[in-house]
RNA sequence: GGGGAAUUAGCUCAGAUGGUAGAGCGCCGCUUUUGCAAGGCGGAGGCCGUCGGUUCGAAUCCGUCAUUCUCCA
C-alpha cells in the first residue's frame, strides 16, 4: 500500500481484508472534516491555542542536558522545568508551553530496538505540552485539552476516552462536567498506568490520560477493551493510542514513600507530536507523515529503491527516523564517541548505516540526508539551519570511521570461517560471535549474514550467554559508584566569589569532609573550570577545602578538617588561595582569546567540544577536520598576544539568553530559557556566555604560550596552553635548556642544529663502518678456520673458540660460518664477563639429520648453559667456563652420533 | 566505571611453537620509452608505543602506563 486514498467508497469495504485498509477507513472518517493540516501547523497551532490562554511559550530545551548528568538526554518537556517542580527555582511565569524535542535511546526508555519495525516507535520525537506552576489546576487542564483535541483539531468525540487514578474521584467529575464524556468511556487504573513520579523521592500525583479509539477491528476484541489492556498489549496490536497524558503534581514522596501534599499544585501535560500528526494527516503510520516522508523520499532517491509501508520498508524507516535524532542531537552538541551519550549517538548512526547497506548503499550517504532534515524541521528550531554542515562534517567522519571498523571485523570474521574450514565444522560456536561483536564491533545480524553466505551456523545461544555474564560483571561493578553524599534539598549558597576572595559565612549545611555555608566566595567545578581551593576557619576551627561541588542551589566544599570541630551554625571566614585563582582567572580568559582567535583564523566553524581550566594549564578542545598547520598555530598564539597587550578591558554584564544570542555571543548549551545569562567580553575581540571568573583586563594574563596542539577524537583538536608565570617559566627552562646543550656540544646556540645533524651522520657512519670492520675481522680467518675444521663422515665439523663482540657481530660470524662451511656443523665458542655464549651452526643440506636446536639442549648442558634455536642455528648463554674444556672434548662424539642415526 | 582488542618502515599490514625484523604500496636513484601509464635494476627508510619483569636470549611470554578501536553499564 502506498499513497493516501482520498476517496471514499464502497471499494473500501472490500479492501478491509487488510489491517491498513481499516485504518484507512477509519482515518478517512476523521480526514472528512476537511481539516488537512501540515505538521508545522499543527505545532504552531498547538502553540499558539495555549499562548492564547496565558501561557508562556517556551523554546525546546537543548537535547543534551549539560548540567544534569542523571539524564542521558532530554527525554520530556518538564525536564527543563525540574527545578520548578522541586522548589529551588522560582518561575517568572506561571503557565508555560512548549514543544520539546526528546530522545530515547539508551538507559531506562529503550526503543532503539523496535524502530522501523512498526509505524509507533521512535529514538527522536517532539512531546507538546502545557504547564501550571502553582496556577490553574485540574479543571483548567481537563477543560483546554479536551477543546483542542474536539474543536481545534476536530476529533471526534465518540472515539475519544478518558483514563484516571483510581483515587481520583475530582478528575471524574470533572471529565463527566466539562467534557460530557459517559461514566463508561472514563476508566480508572492502577499506579502503574495512572500515577506519575520523577523519582522514588521528589513531586508526584495521579495522571488522567486521553485515548484515541481506533476501532473496533484493532486489538484483543474483547468486548471489555479499553485504555490500557493487557490483552492487546499481548497481541501487540492496541485498539485504544494513548494522545495526551496531563499529570497532576500534588504530593511529595519523601525516603520512606510518605506522601505529603505539596504546598502549590502544579500540571504537567505530555502529548505524543507524531501520533497526532498521524492521526490528523490520516496515515497509519507516524512514518507517512510529511515529518518522515521527504526523508524517506530522499532515501529512496539515494537507493534508487521504492519505500514500501511493510516490513521491506524497515529500513527506510530506521534511517529516517536515526537521522532525526542524530541531526538534532549534533545540532545540540552531542558528539559520537564511546562513552555516555556519545555511545548512544555512535549505535544510533550505526544501526543507520547498517539499513542504508541493506539497502546497497556501502559508500557514506547519511550524512547528505542531514539536508532533507534539516529542510524538514528547520523552521520549527533555527538551530539546525545554523549548523548544517557541522552535522554533516561529524556524520561523514564516523561513517568513514564505521566502515573501517566493520571492514577490520570482516577480515576477522574471515579467519575465523577459514579456521572452522580447517576443521571441518560448520558451527560459529558463540563466544566467536561474540567476540566479533565485543571486540571488533560486528553487529550480530551482519555476522549472521556472512555465516549464511558460508554455510555456517551459528550458534545464538552461546552469544547470548556470553552477552549476559558481560551485563553482569557491568552491573557488579556499578553498584561501588554512587554512595556521595547529596545536600540538594532545601540548602541555597550564595557565591560571591566574582567580588571577593574572602567572607564570612555561616555554616548551614554538615557531612563527612563536606561543609555547606550560606554564601562562599569558592568557585565551584563547572564550565570546565577547576574549583578553587582554599580554607575555612576561626579560632578554634579549620577545614582545608580541595574541592568545590554545586549540587542544586548548594555550593559543597569538600575537604579535610584540620583543626577542632565544625558544627551547624558556625560562623567561619572562607578564604579563597588567591594565587591559585589568580592563575586560573588568567588562564580562562586567555581560553576566552584563544577560541575568537581561533575562529578567526580557521573559520566560524570551529566550535568549542570543551575545555578544562586549571591554575597551571589551559586546555581547549574544539571541532576541526585535521591538524591545525604550525603556521598558523604560531599565528593564533601571536593574535592572543598581540590583545593581550593591547589590554582589552574585560566587560561583564547579564542579559537574557535571547538578547546575548542576538548580539552575537558565542553560546555553549544548556542555558536553560528563563535564566539570566552572564555575558563576558574582552573589547570587541570576544563575547561569550561564562559564568567563570576573569582577570580585569587582558594584560593582567601577561604571556600566553601554546604547549601543543593533538588529536583527541575524530573531528576533534585540543590545545595546550599556559600564561603568565607559568609560561614565563617555560621560557626560561627552555632557553636555559639550550644554553646547556649548546654547552656539551661547544658551539654557540645558533649552530646547535647543524651540530647534532652532523653529529647524527657522523655516529650512522660509524656504526656501519664498524659492524663492517667487526664481521670482516671475525669472518677474516673464517676460511683458515674451515681448512683446520675435522671431519666426521661426510660432514666437516669446526669447533672454536672466539673472541666475542656484541652479539649482532656474533650472529653475523655465524652465518658467515654457515655459509661457507659447505656441509658440516659448527660450534662457536664465545667468552663474555665469566660467561659463555655458544652458537651452533648446522647446514642446510644436514639438518634433516641433525637438529641445531636439539642438539645445543645437550651440549649447553655439558657446561650448565641453557639454549635452544631452531634446525640450521642454535644459541646458548650462560654456564661456567671452567667446564669447557668437558665440552670440548665430548663435543665431537655427541654431534658424531647425531650424524650417525 | 568495568571487560575485550590493537600499537612493527611514510601508508596498509605479515611475522606458528621465544633464536639473524619482512611484504605490498609510496619515496629516491639508475634504466627502458618521443612522452605518459607501466616495466627492469638498485637504494634509503625501524630503540617492533612506554617502562618494568621472566629468560642465556623478548617484536613474540607476564605486568605498568599511554594512545586508539570496541562492547557492557
Amino acid at each position: 500500500m502506498k499513497g493516501d486514498i482520498r476517496h471514499p467508497g464502497d471499494d473500501l469495504r472490500y479492501l478491509c481484508l487488510s489491517r491498513t485498509a481499516c485504518d484507512f477507513v477509519f482515518h478517512f472518517q476523521l480526514i472528512a472534516r476537511e481539516l488537512s493540516m501540515t505538521s508545522g501547523e499543527l505545532r504552531r497551532g498547538f502553540l499558539d491555542y495555549f499562548a492564547k490562554r496565558g501561557h508562556r511559550i517556551v523554546p525546546s530545551s537543548p537535547l543534551i542536558p549539560h548540567d544534569d548528568p542523571t539524564l542521558l538526554f532530554a527525554n520530556a518537556g518538564m525536564n527543563q522545568f525540574k527545578d520548578i517542580f522541586l522548589g529551588l527555582r522560582v518561575p517568572e511565569f506561571r503557565r508555560a508551553a512548549s514543544s520539546q524535542k526528546c530522545i530515547r535511546a539508551g538507559g531506562k526508555h529503550n526503543d532503539l530496538e523496535d524502530v522501523g519495525k512498526d509505524g509507533t516507535h521512535h529514538t527522536f520525537f517532539e512531546m507538546l505540552g502545557n504547564w501550571s506552576f502553582g496556577d490553574y489546576y485540574k479543571a483548567e487542564a481537563i477543560e483546554w485539552a479536551w477543546e483542542y483535541l474536539t474543536s481545534e483539531l476536530q476529533l471526534p468525540k465518540d472515539r475519544l476516552r478518558a483514563t484516571v487514578h483510581h483515587s481520583d474521584d475530582e478528575a471524574e467529575e470533572l471529565w463527566a462536567k466539562i467534557a460530557g464524556i459517559p461514566r463508561s468511556h472514563i476508566s480508572r487504573h492502577g499506579d502503574k498506568d495512572n500515577f506519575w513520579e520523577m523519582a522514588e523521592v521528589g513531586p508526584c500525583g495521579p495522571c488522567t490520560e486521553i485515548h484515541l479509539d481506533m476501532g473496533a477491528h484493532r486489538g484483543c476484541g474483547r468486548p471489555d477493551c479499553g485504555p490500557n489492556c493487557r490483552h492487546c498489549d499481548e497481541l501487540h496490536d492496541a485498539r485504544f493510542m494513548e494522545l495526551w497524558n496531563l499529570v497532576f503534581m500534588q504530593y511529595y514522596r519523601d525516603e520512606n514513600g510518605v506522601l505529603t501534599p505539596l504546598p502549590e499544585t502544579h500540571v504537567d501535560t505530555g502529548a505524543g507530536f507524531e501520533r497526532l500528526c498521524s492521526v490528523i494527516q490520516g496515515k497509519s503510520s507516524n512514518y507517512d507523515t510529511d515529518l518522515f516522508m521527504p526523508i524517506i523520499r530522499a532515501t529512496e532517491e539515494k537507493t534508487g529503491r521504492e519505500y514500501v509501508s511493510g516490513a521491506e520498508g524497515t529500513p527506510f524507516r530506521i534511517i529516517a527516523d536515526h537521522m532525526r535524532a542524530l541531526t538534532l542531537a549534533i545540532t545540540d552538541g552531542g558528539f559520537p564517541s564511546n562513552v555516555g551519550r556519545g555511545y548512544v549517538l555512535r549505535r544510533i548512526l550505526r544501526r543507520a548505516s547498517r539499513a542504508g547497506r541493506q539497502l546497497g548503499l556501502r559508500e557514506p550517504f547519511l550524512y547528505e540526508l542531514t539536508n532533507s532534515v534539516v529542510d524538514t524541521m528547520g523552521s520549527a528550531y533555527p538551530e539546525l539551519e545554523e549548523r548544517r554542515t557541522h552535522v554533516a562534517t561529524v556524520i561523514k567522519r564516523e561513517e568513514e570511521q564505521f566502515g573501517r571498523t566493520l571492514n577490520r571485523g570482516i577480515d576477522q570474521f574471515e579467519t575465523f570461517a577459514a579456521e572452522l574450514a580447517a576443521t571441518g565444522s560448520s558451527v560459529l560456536d558463540g563466544e566467536k560471535v561474540f567476540q566479533l561483536y565485543d571486540t571488533y564491533g560486528v553487529p550480530v545480524d551482519l555476522t549472521a549474514l556472512m555465516a549464511e553466505d558460508m554455510k555456517l551456523i551459528i550458534d545464538f545461544d552461546g552469544f547470548n550467554r556470553c552477552m549476559e555474564e558481560q551485563r553482569e560483571r557491568s552491573r557488579a561493578q556499578a553498584k561501588f559508584d554512587r554512595a556521595v553524599t547529596n545536600f540538594g534539598e532545601g540548602l541555597v549558597s550564595e557565591f560571591v566569589g566574582y567580588e571577593t576572595l574572602s567572607t564570612e559565612a555561616q555554616i548551614t549545611g554538615l557531612a563527612e569532609g563536606a561543609i555547606v555555608l550560606d554564601q562562599t566566595p569558592f568557585y565551584a567545578e563547572s564550565g570546565g573550570q577547576v574549583a578553587d581551593t582554599g580554607e575555612l576557619f576561626n579560632a578554634e576551627f579549620s577545614f582545608e577545602v580541595t574541592g568545590v561541588q554545586k549540587q542544586g542551589t548548594a555550593i559543597v566544599h569538600f575537604g579535610k578538617v584540620t583543626r577542632g570541630e565544625p558544627s551547624i551554625g558556625m560562623v567561619v571566614t572562607a578564604q579563597v588561595n588567591s594565587d591559585l585563582r589568580g592563575r586560573t582567572m588568567r588562564n580562562h580568559s586567555a581560553t576566552h582569546l584563544l577560541q575568537a582567535a581561533l575562529r578567526a583564523a580557521l573559520g566560524p566553524q570551529v566550535h568549542q567540544a570543551g575545555s578544562y581550566v586549571s591554575p597551571d594549564r589551559l586546555r581547549f578542545d574544539f571541532t576541526c577536520g585535521e591538524a591545525v598547520p604550525p603556521g598558523v598555530l604560531r599565528q593564533v598564539e601571536a593574535m592572543v598576544n598581540a590583545r593581550i597587550r593591547e589590554n582589552l578591558p574585560v566587560n561583564i554584564s547579564h542579559s537574557t539568553l535571547d538578547e546575548a544570542k542576538a548580539s552575537g555571543a558565542i553560546a555553549l548549551f544548556g542555558e536553560k530559557y528563563g535564566e539570566t545569562v552572564r555575558v563576558v567580553r574582552m573589547g570587541n575581540f570576544t563575547m561569550e556566555l561564562c559564568g567563570g571568573t576573569h582577570v580585569d583586563a587582558t594584560g593582567q594574563i601577561g604571556y600566553f604560550r601554546i604547549l601543543s596542539e593533538s588529536g583527541i577524537a575524530a573531528g576533534t583538536r585540543r590545545i595546550e596552553a599556559a600564561t603568565g608565570v607559568t609560561a614565563e617559566e617555560l621560557a626560561r627552562e627552555d632557553r636555559d635548556r639550550l644554553a646547556r646543550i649548546s654547552a656539551i656540544l661547544k658551539v654557540g646556540v645558533e649552530d646547535v642544529e647543524t651540530r647534532i645533524a652532523a653529529l647524527l651522520d657522523r655516529l650512522k657512519e660509524i656504526e656501519r663502518e664498524l659492524e663492517k670492520a667487526q664481521t670482516a675481522m671475525a669472518g677474516a680467518d673464517v676460511d683458515s678456520w674451515i681448512r683446520e675444521a675435522g671431519e666426521i663422515g661426510d660432514a666437516r665439523l669446526l669447533i672454536r673458540e672466539v673472541t666475542l663482540a656484541d652479539p649482532k657481530a656474533f650472529r653475523a660470524l655465524g652465518d658467515t660460518v654457515r655459509e661457507k662451511l659447505g656441509k658440516g656443523v659448527a660450534l662457536l665458542i664465545g667468552h663474555d664477563a665469566g660467561k659463555l655464549s655458544l652458537m651452533l651452526l648446522v647446514t642446510d643440506n644436514l639438518t634433516s639429520r641433525i637438529q641445531a636446536g636439539k642438539l645445543m639442549n645437550e651440549l649447553a648442558a655439558i657446561v650448565g648453559a641453557r639454549g635452544g634455536g631452531r634446525a640450521h642455528m642454535a644459541q646458548a648463554g650462560g654456564g661456567s667456563p671452567e667446564r669447557l674444556a668437558d665440552l670440548l672434548a665430548k663435543a665431537p662424539g655427541v654431534v658424531a652420533r647425531e650424524l650417525g642415526n
